[in-house]
DNA sequence: TTCATGATTCTATAAATATAGAAACATTGA
DNA sequence: TCAATGTTTCTATATTTATAGAATCATGAA
């Protein structure tokens, strides 16, 4: 029973952030967000700046949570957004770690042919 | 006449690099080809490693070609594809200095509400 | 309770992506 | 030229994702 629940080691986990973040919608979201700083934003709001609204917005909000990468706390009506840096930064390093191999010393280079 | 061809400075480049590595079978694709090195790999060796061959293959190297991630060279049937190493680390540094907050230095927060 | 606001769910449709077999193309060697 | 190998294109279908209006739910205030 190995259940980690978002470790970004496991190729899935990636690739479902990489996904989160492989749309302009979610990418302007996200930028947004991290300019918003820790206080967060409330999607309302995080929607006019973005030009993204309604129903659409919760679509794209909902990838972004369920790959770890936003996180929401309901605050009265609204309901607050605020972006997980170490989620970001996880992701970050892992396409440094894993997908460049002149880095770490070790470039595991085998049967080139 | 601004025609970068693959500068990653626009978030439309950026999310089209994320977009390529959303995939599970992608980003075996991708990290298979960091294992075999500068050297690269033929495509149907790559393909038999990761288990996607065929036209499914081709479609997915389509998009990591296109994404600037990968790139390829022929050799005499065979198709070389390896790693475009550079590509990845600006994607990792779109990572950190776009969507960071607290790293830079002016973390520039604004209008909590 | 009633109303207004903020956000989601429901439903439908459109568009993009994934999978896959078959045919075609490209290259090399006999 | 013919055959074999490696890869792509063509075609079709299935699945996922995107967009959007309307109804609904949730919260707070009058």
């Amino acid at each position: 029973m190995k259940q980690e629940p978002l470790s970004l080691s496991h190729l899935t986990l990636a690739a479902t952030a990489f996904a989160a973040l492989g749309s302009e919608a979610r990418l302007a979201i996200l930028r947004r967000l991290v300019r918003a700083g820790p206080a967060g934003l409330p999607i309302g709001q995080l929607g006019e700046d973005v030009g993204v609204t309604g129903s659409v917005l919760t679509h794209h909000l909902k990838q972004l949570v369920s790959a770890g990468l936003v996180s929401q706390q309901r605050e009265g009506r609204r309901i607050l957004c605020s972006v997980d840096h170490a989620r970001v930064q996880d992701l970050s390093e892992f396409l440094i770690h894993e997908c460049c191999a002149d880095m770490g010393g070790h470039s595991a280079q085998d049967t080139p042919q």
